[in-house]
DNA sequence: GGGAAACATTTTAGGCTTAAAACAATTTGG
DNA sequence: CCAAATTGTTTTAAGCCTAAAATGTTTCCC
């Protein structure tokens, strides 16, 4: 009976008082728009990275990992930090010695260990990257006031903390 | 002097009257908080879909984008679409037809144009995949409010259409 | 009509990325 | 002590992705 179902459905969206298929559509578009930023603004700073530095932006995303940390970094922690798998860094960080840009050594209290540091050349060619780095980045948000700027930093943190939470159910 | 620098510094920082060196930290932590947010949801749902279903997210991707076109899509939408160039879509939607997803025609009235559809088995498949992806973004999304899903929805929209903006100024 | 511009797609060359397996070194627990 | 588990890195195989050049097709407009 069909309108039957049609009524319980219609309780249960209004109430959600029942357990029947729920409407996720919401989040889903949510979802789908966070994507549509993080491209949009993505494509646009790899894109002047290029143009301007001739350099990819996973380059310089693991230079400002290195900036951070004057007494260098593990590959490990790289990794960690930057999200991405460990066989990534391995390739990335040996293009970057080959350029000039990093110094690898093994660790003398852990032959396991790589410790990675930014030569002068890449240290200073960061900088000079970083600022104007910096100026793209707040173009882009320009329209932001700064009270949506705290807004948004407010619900990216909760909502970097229920994906993490969510993240941790899954995988105990 | 250092002090007098400080100072003007500070009333600066303090009343965005004068035009100095200016400060754009909070949006550069900004941009990195919605880059780790997107970052986290993107490795969860990747892993998930390759977990359960043995795709990868592209594909699942562009499926979803022919879903919601039931007379097809010329591989230029496509790429709009999904924000990506047009040598990845060839490929990716080379391997589509070829595993049976993807029915692929060139157009009757342009020869230039190539317009795909989900084939049966590719639209079953979708749908069987999309329904438990939508659970797992809510899980994602779970710990924030529906007011909270509203105002990020919002302050993306406005995001998106600044970021945008700052795009086109430069690539007008 | 015909050449130039615009458009849609593919190709190319190179780099990025992942998951999984392999390897190497250290730590741990009996 | 020493075998087993753990940890850090590299390798492998496959796929994703981009920018730029090349190819084929259509449209524009003189």
């Amino acid at each position: 009976m069909p309108a039957v179902n049609d009524c319980i459905e219609m309780l249960d969206s209004e109430t959600k008082a029942v357990e029947t298929p729920e409407d996720h559509a919401e989040e889903l578009r949510l979802w789908l728009r966070l994507l549509t930023c993080t491209t949009l603004i993505e494509g646009e700073v790899r894109g002047r990275l290029r143009q301007r530095f001739d350099v990819t932006l996973p380059r310089f995303d693991l230079m400002a990992q290195l900036d951070k940390a004057p007494d260098g970094m593990t590959l490990s922690d790289v990794s960690k930090r930057m999200m991405v798998s460990n066989g990534n860094v391995t390739g990335l960080v040996e293009r970057l010695v080959e350029s000039g840009h990093l110094d690898r050594r093994t660790s003398e209290t852990d032959r396991r260990v790589q410790v990675i540091r930014l030569t002068k050349l890449g240290r200073a060619e960061f900088r000079r990257m970083a600022s104007e780095h910096e100026t793209w980045i707040a173009d882009l948000f320009a329209d932001l006031t700064p009270k949506d700027v705290r807004e948004l930093m407010r619900l990216l943190a909760k909502t970097k903390a229920s994906a993490q939470k969510s993240a941790a159910r899954r995988r105990p």
